[in-house]
DNA sequence: TTAATTACAGACAAAAGAGTCCGAAATATG
DNA sequence: CATATTTCGGACTCTTTTGTCTGTAATTAA
């Protein structure tokens, strides 16, 4: 998504290109793009000239909406024991403690939006790519 | 370790006891056991009598040394979004910013020992099981 | 010294996660 | 209309993690 928003072409960037750029596998990052349009964070389109963009401004996408695409929003409200049953009514001995810390990161990811991670990607260096 | 700290009894609590008061199997309990024993958490001894008790007093044993013998320190180093290369000199774009928060949590768990959660666990009900 | 009890070590099985591949559906272009 | 291009969906494989089992060594007590 980063490279996303720093791309300045209109229309659709094709998933080999993204995967090209960014070192990852075609059909692995095939497989996470689908989420992401799944969640309304991308616009896709089939055919030639076709592939996948952002589906809002980059300043109106957080991290949280991209963590809550791919993993799930249960990140926010797991156990750090990993234990099923921990909540409020039935809390480990970490529970509050960790509550506290957790909300703190949902907060830092909520705060942050594509459109700042592409400013500091560009400060950063020419790619960030994984490999 | 919060069951060992809030036991009264002197000598050793043998490991299948500790597995069911804590709701866990013998088998696997065992396991989790063994890496705290091989760290220097624990003292075990075999045979009749024997089992496993705590090495050091429960309010010199922080989190953070569970953690790095059961998982390992490299949690406390690793990259937010499991980028292998992301370090200072090649860092991701959410580089910096998750250092900050892992940091605070690293924090936390070297702050927090045994033996405060065990008077927690003491105030939060009578078990912590996981089931 | 024998039998019971216990942790230890490693092999094994199951489940989850990460990553790959293939065919189908859609669409732009000539 | 035909063809090339592209995402979509699901099935599949591989790797890692999680959890189980089996036997062995150590130790205590009778």
């Amino acid at each position: 998504m980063i490279y996303l928003a720093r791309n300045e072409r209109p229309g659709y960037v094709p998933i080999r290109e993204l995967a090209h750029e960014v070192g990852l596998s075609f059909h692995f990052l095939t497989k996470i793009l689908q989420s992401m349009t799944a969640a309304g964070l991308l616009e896709s389109h089939k055919g030639p000239r076709g592939g996948v963009a952002l589906a809002r401004e980059a300043d109106a996408v957080t991290v949280y909406d991209v963590i809550a695409a791919v993993d799930g929003v249960s990140v926010f409200s797991e156990c750090i024991l990993g234990l099923p049953d921990c909540g409020s009514d039935h809390p480990c001995p970490l529970h509050d403690r960790w509550a506290q810390h957790r909300s703190k990161i949902e907060e830092m990811v909520r705060r942050e939006t594509i459109a700042a991670l592409a400013r500091d990607a560009g400060r950063l260096g020419p790619s960030f790519r994984a490999g």
